[in-house]
DNA sequence: TGACGACCTC
């Protein structure tokens, strides 16, 4: 088992070989693997980053046996591949064990911090490394600045840029990228120019800096004047576009580069996801050559996050084709999972836990919460209750996925119990929490308790979205409070689309509300105008009021846009 | 070894 082993640690590997050396891992637990062993996987693994990720957590297993030389660069290689929740537990565990650390492990261990944004964790650290005097160390120092940089403490961050001995333009760099972070523009431009001899890092993190409050015209100034563009530099041109949804501008941008990479494709992928241009982002992923992970994550999450599973699911499926050698990890799951949700079915959603467990994918918070929302939607109210309670961190999402599945299986005071356990945990709602509760109390039909609710919103700083006030609507309405309902709508800050009025209709027909009925009807037919639904909705509350004239005009409509098979022109007749 | 830029869950 073990010279399988050594011979596949020497090959390029595939997804397949990637499985098999899990494989031989697992089965070489039993007989113990050799320190030197472990060391030569380690190394092979950093070489190789990629696909080797999913066996260093199987090595981790075997670790205890070996040196500290392992401890450290199994820190820093999950450091450096992004796995950095584990490389923080794994510097714990090695603190607990007394192995003694390194300036390796410590500045790995603290940009995992910092990119976890686990202050308390870097701060101890940044205490220790103080005690074994690694703090001379310029890695360690360059770390300890960027953690306090990315956390947002430019006080702290300011005083060890100041106390570095040596100065150069990584430690600018990360000072500057700490200002951008914080949204402080002036400061960050002060450093900028104060910066001896910037290099292209420093140049593109100043002209995102701009591009994220919004200022390209400063952003397109700077890229102009720059000597040097590479290819992160367009991309942030790129993002800073989407992020304003000028899509347009980006496009023109794409269009117009020497050279895009990944970035740039996934860039302009998710900036037509978000502006709900699926087809268009389609287009894009199908032009791509070389297609790694990521393209197919955001690919996948297009479809998910505009409402097309199905077409996520099909993506999914090609992804794992044994032709093609891409491994799906994390991040394809959630969004995955997200499109399970939304079909409402288990079948998918267990087939995918099997392919979870079958590719080695670690349950962490993120994936949990997608499970709970899935299980929620499935009607697995247990299931996930089980689940949220089993999470180590509760944020915002988690409360929010929960407090909604509580919500659509009818159970209101625990959606609203959920609620104020999450105030009182100090965690602020967003506008997706507020959809959970204005389900619950909808399903409940607690029409005062879900005004007074809708209300509260803009005391935690919250404006209404349509969709809020479409749920609203639908509270209103279904407890026979018709002109309420209109008058909501009529009040609006922005314009309502066709899912307001809709309810607004639905409404008057459960309560053959005529007059009302006519005027939601009327603003359905000009958002939707194919959409036969309506029609049916006024002509049975025409129907209810025996007003027949009425009801005879909507049906010749109905027939004239080809709603209604007239006789004689019937598919199933001929 | 370190600094910029992309993909996730409600």
């Amino acid at each position: 088992m073990v010279s399988r082993l050594r011979y596949l640690l020497n090959q390029r590997l595939t997804r397949k070989q990637t499985l098999q050396i899990h494989a031989c891992i697992i089965a070489s637990s039993a007989t113990h693997l050799e320190p030197l062993l472990v060391n030569q996987i380690l190394l092979s693994a950093g070489n190789r980053a990629g696909s080797a990720i999913r066996y260093v957590e199987l090595i981790l297993l075997h670790v205890q046996a070996s040196c500290a030389f392992s401890w450290g660069i199994t820190v820093r290689f999950l450091s450096q591949n992004g796995r950095f929740g584990e490389a923080c537990s794994l510097y714990g565990r090695m603190q607990r064990l007394g192995i003694c650390s390194s300036s390796f492990a410590v500045s790995s261990a603290l940009r995992a911090c910092a990119r976890t944004m686990d202050k308390n964790g870097g701060s101890s650290i940044h205490t220790q490394a103080h005690k074994l005097g690694f703090c001379a160390c310029v890695y360690v120092q360059t770390a300890l600045l960027d953690l306090y940089s990315r956390v947002g403490d430019m006080e702290t961050a300011q005083r060890i840029f100041r106390e570095m001995p040596e100065k150069n333009v990584v430690s600018w760099n990360s000072t500057l990228f700490g200002y951008v972070k914080s949204g402080n523009i002036e400061m960050a431009r002060k450093i900028f120019d104060e910066i001896p001899d910037k290099d292209a890092i420093s140049w593109n993190s100043m002209i995102s800096g701009y591009a994220k409050v919004g200022d390209m015209e400063q952003a397109g100034i700077l890229f102009k004047q720059m000597p040097e563009r590479n290819s992160s530099s367009w991309n942030a041109m790129l993002s800073g576009y989407i992020d304003c949804r000028n899509i347009e501008s980006a496009r023109k941008l794409f269009d117009a580069m020497p050279q895009r990479s990944n970035v740039s494709w996934i860039t302009m992928i998710s900036g037509y996801s978000k502006c709900g241009e699926v087809d268009s982002a389609r287009l894009h992923f199908d032009q791509m050559a070389a297609k790694d992970v990521l393209v197919y994550n955001a690919m996948i999450a297009c479809y998910s996050q505009n409402s097309r599973p199905r077409e996520a699911l099909q993506l999914f499926n090609d992804m794992i084709k044994p032709n093609i050698d891409i491994f799906p990890d994390e991040m394809t799951f959630s969004s995955i999972i997200s499109a399970c949700a939304q079909l409402g079915d288990l079948q998918s959603g267990s087939w995918i836990e099997s392919c979870m467990l079958r590719l080695g994918i670690r349950m962490d918070n993120q994936l949990t919460t997608a499970l709970i929302d899935m299980y929620a939607k499935c009607g697995s109210i247990d299931k996930a209750c089980e689940l949220f309670n089993e999470l180590s961190k509760k944020d915002v999402v988690s409360f929010s996925a929960m407090i909604l599945g509580l919500g659509i299986n009818g159970r209101a005071i625990d959606a609203v119990r959920l609620f104020d356990e999450m105030i009182e945990a100090g965690i602020n709602p967003n506008l997706h929490t507020f959809s959970g509760l204005l389900t619950a109390y909808s399903h409940a039909g607690l029409v005062e308790e879900g005004y007074q609710c809708f209300k509260s919103m803009r005391t935690y700083g919250l404006m209404a979205t349509v969709d809020h006030y479409g749920m609203m609507v639908n509270l209103l309405g279904r407890a026979g409070l018709i002109e309420e309902a209109y008058n909501l709508i009529a009040s609006m800050p922005s314009q309502a689309h066709s899912g307001v009025w809709g309810a607004l209709l639905l409404a008057c027909r459960m309560h053959n509300n005529v007059e009302i009925g006519e005027i939601a009807a009327t603003h359905c037919f000009e958002l939707e105008p194919d959409r036969a639904g309506y029609y049916s909705l006024l002509a049975n509350i025409y129907a209810s009021a025996g007003l027949w004239a009425n009801v005879k005009k909507i049906r010749k409509i109905m027939e004239d846009k080809g709603f209604i098979k007239v006789p004689g022109f019937s598919w199933v007749d001929s």
